[in-house]
DNA sequence: GCAAAAGTGTTATCCCTACACCCATGA
DNA sequence: TCATGGGTGTAGGGATAACACTTTTGC
């Protein structure tokens, strides 16, 4: 057991998880396997031990639910109402990681009956303030989109310039015109040629890109 | 005493403070009267009760340090690394604070030595990893400049338009052409005369303005 | 009348947007 | 040869940036 003279609440971190699939945002929830709201759907996430830093547990929570590592990762914002749990008092930080589309092979689930990729326009009903914390998720993504390079964290190795289009056009919910798109993108100067060709299709073959700087998210304009 | 099966760490809020004065960005510090750090500066903060919201716990602390209430508080980050206090596992939710440049007058602290104001250019040595949440927040505030009103909130209730532009020009440290910052501002339609004018200088009297919807920040541009 | 700060417009440049047709390939 | 998506340039409009002189007041 382990006593304190004041009471302490507990500390969680939930992770918003992003993929695209299909050309539509998606997002990783899990089912709960435990009161309260078992057999609803949550987000992952767990007790932040006491011996991790809070990266390293909302890391750790990526790679129990999905197995994968070393993908984008940002803290996203503290949710800490008194009621938030019903059980006792819970804050949780908030995280959110971006999954590129070729890495979304989940493995099986450890601490929940089952996981799944649900797309963003037909969520589940979700499991305590979880509702609030995609939302702002979502926001938060979107912003990023117009300042920051964010969305190459979704890219596969290589990809075609009408591939990158389709996630922007995808999370912001609009159809952009291709000739600025691809002005746009090139004068970020943060993708180049592979001198590669996609060739499986049943048209004229796309010039393969990849992003120069894979591990950096930068700030433009 | 309280019980429990898992350790479980602390939480308090800290809280970034920032004035406007004699042209220069201030914050708010005070000094500690216990161990660890006795002695040394940090940022005013304590430990979020069990039954109040963080944003609660945040303005209990604002208020206690300064008197002062019904200010701009935004959460900033939460900060948990493992060995942040030499005591015990606490996480801090950081937030920040904007207070009009006449409201600084400090009431008598509670659980410190001493409080006081210092420029952002001639801070003391810090306790904990404040240096690190002070910077955050500095940075936030700077890029909140562009692209909302959250400028406005360190006003008082009227001024004039040279004033609005002193205080621009000391968060982001850099001259603003007085013409263009005046059509920028103007622009917006976020601010309006007075009708009234400044007459204590030497000088050609200036308009007052005061600020259409004080409660509100709102995302520009 | 002089010092000190307030107030005021125009022009050039850059960036963003709108927009349509030809090209290379597989079937 | 046809269907499918890939690839490309230009012109107009709006916002931003540079820039200097006159006005009003107190002393």
């Amino acid at each position: 057991m382990y006593q304190y003279r004041h009471p302490h609440p507990s500390v969680t971190a939930d992770i918003v998880i992003f993929t695209l699939q299909d050309e539509q945002l998606k997002l990783l929830l899990i089912k709960r396997a435990v009161e309260p709201y078992k057999g609803q759907w949550a987000l992952p996430g767990g007790f932040v031990r006491m011996d991790e830093d809070l990266d390293a547990a909302a890391r750790r929570e990526l790679a129990e639910e999905t197995g994968i590592s070393g993908v984008y990762l940002e803290q996203l914002y503290t949710f800490g109402a008194v009621d938030r749990d019903p059980r006792e008092r819970v804050i949780t930080v908030a995280y959110y990681a971006l999954i590129p589309s070729d890495r979304i092979v989940l493995q099986a689930a450890t601490d929940a009956d089952e996981a799944g990729w649900f797309a963003m326009d037909a969520l589940p009903a979700l499991a305590f303030d979880h509702p609030a914390i995609v939302d702002m998720a979502r926001q938060r993504l979107v912003a990023k989109l117009d300042y920051s390079t964010i969305a190459f964290q979704f890219m596969p190795e290589t990809f075609t310039l009408t591939e990158l289009q389709r996630v922007y056009e995808a999370i912001r919910q609009e159809v952009l015109d291709k000739r600025n798109f691809r002005k746009w993108v090139l004068a970020l100067d943060q993708i180049e040629e592979t001198g590669e060709m996609k060739r499986d299709t049943a048209s004229r073959p796309a010039k393969l890109y990849r992003v120069r700087d894979r591990e950096r998210v930068d700030i433009i304009k």
